[in-house]
DNA sequence: GCTAACCCGACCCCGGTGGTAGGATTTAGA
DNA sequence: TCTAAATCCTACCACCGGGGTCGGGTTAGC
């Protein structure tokens, strides 16, 4: 497995709230509820995405969190970045500097790490397909908008009990 | 981590591999005391490379492993799959079926599950990435070939000395 | 038949993943 | 002002797979 549950549930998290009404705070209890998350582990993933400034939060009562930018200005390796730290294919890739990569193993060996280069191309592969999406596309594949994890909202006008 | 130190250690051993006259056995304790890995542990990589028909080997005295195919015919795709399983970046994709493919979580759901789209493009990333390069490459990228790896071969014929 | 190698299965330690528990703090509304 | 709903934070824990080790069996050259 390349990406642990934090992925999962991150991304998920975020395209909840881009099926909200932007601005808006909604509560990740409702989205724990709606997804089947636990909650406190929830608390722990949306953590890291505003901390990367992903999300926004409000405390308190009818609080909750919102996207910090319009969905269609998130790209989705960000998304990933905040939840995965860095994302590297092979543990020789631990520094982020793009230049003078060490690989451990090695160093002082005359030739070259070959792995590296192979390593380099996937890290350029995944990087790429996570640039290359949007939220905004995971938001509209996942079907029509729909506004039933508005519990905040509800719970501000008690009386509209949804059908069903 | 993506990749575990199975796929490191198998590439590397395919390397060396391409590093060696083809058709000729190489031993793996050559190949573990080159490369400073447990030749306990490297059998149980080469192992996974042989049930794929990537290397072939011969028992006994003398015995050893070298490619089943030349290094430009061998994709580094088969490699990583041979070595790590199939690659799949999320815990929902473990069936390869190419269609039909349901994620684990809530089936069932009106809507589909919108985070397969952004790990099918990563996967199809990685892939690509994969696909697009040949063992041949990091063979070549590995310095020029030396012979220092052929104990069996001095073995055989221990008055021939190459002309380092 | 001795030795070098491949082959195979069982075992084992450890760290990270995937949570849980419990609380502190903030805010809206009755 | 009190309460409930929510975010925030830290500590803790169980399990499991990664990354090996060990011991032996089998094959083949010398």
């Amino acid at each position: 497995m390349i990406f642990s549950s934090k992925a999962e549930y991150g991304v998920r998290l975020m395209i909840e709230l881009g099926r909200q009404e932007p601005d808006h705070p909604t509560s990740l209890k409702a989205i724990a509820d709606a997804e089947g998350l636990p909650l406190a582990y929830l608390e722990q993933v949306v953590a890291r995405l505003r901390r990367a400034g992903l999300v926004m939060s409000a405390r308190g009562a009818h609080g909750g969190y919102w996207l910090s930018r319009p969905a269609q200005d998130i790209a989705m390796d960000e998304v990933v970045q905040a939840l995965e730290g860095s994302i590297a294919p092979m543990e020789c890739f631990v520094h982020d500097h793009t230049e003078r990569v060490l690989c451990s193993h090695e160093p002082d060996s005359g030739r070259a790490c070959a792995t590296k280069l192979l390593w380099t191309r996937v890290q350029a592969g995944i990087i790429r397909s996570l640039q290359t999406t949007t939220l905004a596309e995971l938001v509209d594949f996942s079907g029509p908008r729909d506004t039933t994890l508005a519990v905040s909202e509800r719970a501000r006008a008690p009386v509209t009990a949804p059908a069903s």
